[in-house]
DNA sequence: ACATGTAATTCATTTACACGC
DNA sequence: TGCGTGTAAATGAATTACATG
């Protein structure tokens, strides 16, 4: 009934599932018609795989490379899907594996994102505490090790800190488990102190955050019943 | 197949059929509970067709008054509805009538507004051509003048200055021309002289504009198409 | 703690225009 | 040329935070 928005084709499909097939074995029986064409995306492919395989084998996120690979992969298709009547059953399939790992690409790089504007927001707010004048954030040229060295918890420390983030969206995966939480709860969604606590451990939002997004999250559900309700009768 | 977004309730019904029934005469049975609230709809109702039968006796669109009165029923609509579950059907038929008419007046204030704002442009470029520096674009206190005095034809002779209108929304109505033609030549939605010519004067928009909205259209269906071939094969 | 109002922000979409073919 | 494509600017709806009673 309540219109749900998260329902993301790329979060269907895991990521390590992605890296199973190795892209070069494929199909190495080509066909005639298209040649071209699929080499090109065959190449896409393999580019875009071995992105990720490197990402999961080191550990490190090389986010410049990545991003410009996927942006590149991205034009590139389409510049080549001028036609869609020109696409044979083979390049469907093969821009369908394009499509999943460009995703998980993006994937990563939005996740990643996410948790280094927090980490700055952690950082800015612990150096401002503790060491006022002497120790000023230094430049983050290596995004990757921010990553590795911040942890959710220390987040959740410091998160209550009040730097306001009006407006800026909280991070998907932690809004996918207040959306259960409210749907499950949806004949009375209404935070008891344990429900609460237990809502604030897992996602790792403050307790004024998660009280404001159920607030808000009622306030929208009233809105859509009544609308329904009022058109219902405006044929 | 192609997604439209002008499905809007309020398009649906004509606003003179709004006016054909006077509402003090209806429901003079009234009910013994939610009395109150019936009685304070009613109210909101009586308001809201007063205000659009005296523009369309009148012919005068006072903008404020109208405005303001809208805005006042809609929250004290909202602040009445606090539990759904308290509506009875006579309250919710009176919630139906006050939505058309407030709907009505919305879509009344949206059209002066797109229309004094062309009005606007054309009094810039007109004077900003003829009289150099002599006449200023006087300002302009009495809304309602200004659209009785402009015709569309003026606009269309003078829509071909330099004016830049890049991201503002086209009014709606022209859209909904160009949009009708795009279905109906969707086999080949490629324009002729003659096509061409024929929406530049049904729409009062330039060449430029309708070649602009028709190329842009062409794009985004493509898009729309190859995502839709994309998501397919990814389950 | 709640409903409600509303400010600040973001995101997808709309329109206009530049460039190369 | 008119076309496809890239992209800038603006919009408007949705999201988050916070104030008030």
């Amino acid at each position: 009934m309540a219109p749900q928005r998260n329902d993301r084709i790329y979060d269907k499909c895991s990521i390590p599932s992605l890296l199973v097939e190795t892209p070069e074995n494929q199909n190495q029986k080509l066909l005639k018609d298209n040649e071209e064409l699929y080499n090109s995306l065959n190449f896409i492919n393999i580019s875009l795989h071995n992105a990720l395989r490197r990402y999961f084998a080191s550990g490190i996120f090389d986010y410049a490379r990545m991003n410009s690979e996927a942006q590149r992969a991205s034009k590139e298709i389409l510049r080549l899907l001028k036609w869609k009547s020109q696409l044979g059953e083979n390049e469907q399939k093969m821009l369908s594996k394009i499509n999943r790992s460009a995703k998980a690409i993006v994937l990563l790089i939005k996740e990643k994102e996410s948790l280094h504007n927090e980490t700055n927001r952690f950082k800015k707010s612990y150096f401002e505490k503790l060491h006022q004048n002497s120790i000023q954030s230094e430049p983050s040229t290596k995004q990757e090790m921010v990553f590795n060295v911040i942890t959710q918890n220390m987040i959740n420390e410091f998160g209550s800190d009040k730097i306001p983030n009006k407006g800026r969206r909280l991070p998907k995966s932690l809004v996918q488990i207040l959306e259960t939480w409210y749907e499950e709860n949806i004949e009375s969604p209404y935070l008891s102190e344990e429900t609460l606590t237990l809502l604030v451990e897992r996602t790792g939002l403050t307790k004024n955050q998660v009280r404001n997004w159920i607030s808000n999250k009622r306030r929208k559900e009233k809105v859509v019943n009544i609308s329904e309700e009022l058109s219902y009768l405006l044929k």
